[in-house]
DNA sequence: GATCTACAGTTTACGCTGTCAACCTGGAAT
DNA sequence: ATTCCAGGTTGACAGCGTAAACTGTAGATC
């Protein structure tokens, strides 16, 4: 039976192959050295049959930062599952956020540093359906619902803050950078396990 | 007398009006609408002439980073002197830290948010004397300046991961973002005021 | 006063970018 | 046999940063 492939089949050898060497230009030349020329030329097409198959040059970012979120959530429900309480839960989640970000810095570039006007055609319910893994944060926080939402984007953006600033290279290079993730996964717990933060009395 | 203006004088008037436009467009349309032409356009001469004030447009967006900065180390450091005792002290910076980024997110970009590849000809120990206002973390930390250095960093860190998620637009707007900034703020000032963060006995 | 020099600006050009419109081409369906 | 069309190509456009060569002008020197 010949594969009744129709024309929107995302798995189009040629799109394949312009996936393939996108993927291989921002692992090994970063996010800058991703151009549709230059893919083009390795896959052996011009650059304007990348737009046969991807609607703009964001589209195929798209992509990638789709598959970077696979990882990413690979890994953290992985850690999640294995853990013995919440406690110690949230502790290796959070080192598997953080090593994600520094094994793959472009990933983690494209997936949380790019601002948004570039990123204002990514139809948002994807986006939050490819973050999945970031509501763990919350599910793993010991609070209401309520609070837990609030308090697992706390927890995130800390981890996020320490991820960024050394993917940015902000960060100086004297301090030594082990302790530093210890020290912030440190405190990214314990504020997700300090039940009511004190609310300011009247203001 | 006549002004004896050296040439490398930096106060010659198309090199202010070119900083003056550059600042009115990042300002106004942001880091990506920031072109050599737009700005030569606006202030009435040619894109090369850029490069008789300013060695690469690279070194014009140092000069809007170095003003940045000024403004942050300004706000830090006015309500750093303002206060009461340091832990108050350092959740009245904790504050104005996110209020820069959050009322100059333009500038909040490119001084934090820009990867490292783009800033790498900026000189290293230019850098930290701009970023003077970020050691007043280190310093309201209740801890021996070895640590010190590093949790000032953590809570940086904490603060500089929830203003680019923000910046960014990478948080669900349906949480209320007032709580958020006091959790989290709350988060880092009770990570620094923690003394000694449990080491892993050993491993 | 004529000449030299230094500087501030321009013109032109190169190679790069994302993307669009028009064209071509081989194979399947009618 | 003819038509249709998916999947490619060519060529172009407008934009980018920036290097090289040129021009005009003000000041100092002979």
């Amino acid at each position: 039976m010949s594969p009744t492939r129709s024309a929107r089949d995302p798995e189009t050898p040629l799109r394949e192959a312009i996936l393939c060497e996108a993927r291989r230009l921002l692992e090994e030349e970063g996010y800058a050295a991703l151009s549709t020329r230059r893919i083009a030329a390795a896959v052996g097409c011009t650059a304007t049959s990348i737009y046969l198959h991807f609607k703009s040059k964001d589209t195929l970012i798209y992509a990638l930062i789709d598959e970077g979120f696979h990882e990413l959530n690979r890994r953290v429900l992985r850690v999640s599952e294995g853990a013995d309480d919440p406690a110690a839960a949230l502790r290796a989640v959070a080192r598997a956020y953080v090593d994600f970000g520094l094994e793959r810095p472009e990933y983690y570039e494209i997936m949380f540093m790019l601002r948004a006007e570039q990123m204002e055609r990514y139809p948002v319910d994807a986006y939050r359906r490819a973050r999945r893994s970031l509501e763990v944060f919350a599910e793993l926080t010991s609070l209401p619902v309520r609070e837990a939402a609030r308090q697992g984007v706390t927890v995130w953006s800390t981890l996020h803050g320490l991820v960024s600033l050394l993917v940015a290279q902000r960060i100086d290079v004297s301090l030594d950078r082990e302790a530093l993730i210890r020290d912030t996964i440190e405190a990214a717990c314990l504020g997700a396990s300090t039940p009511f933060p004190p609310e300011p009395s009247s203001r």
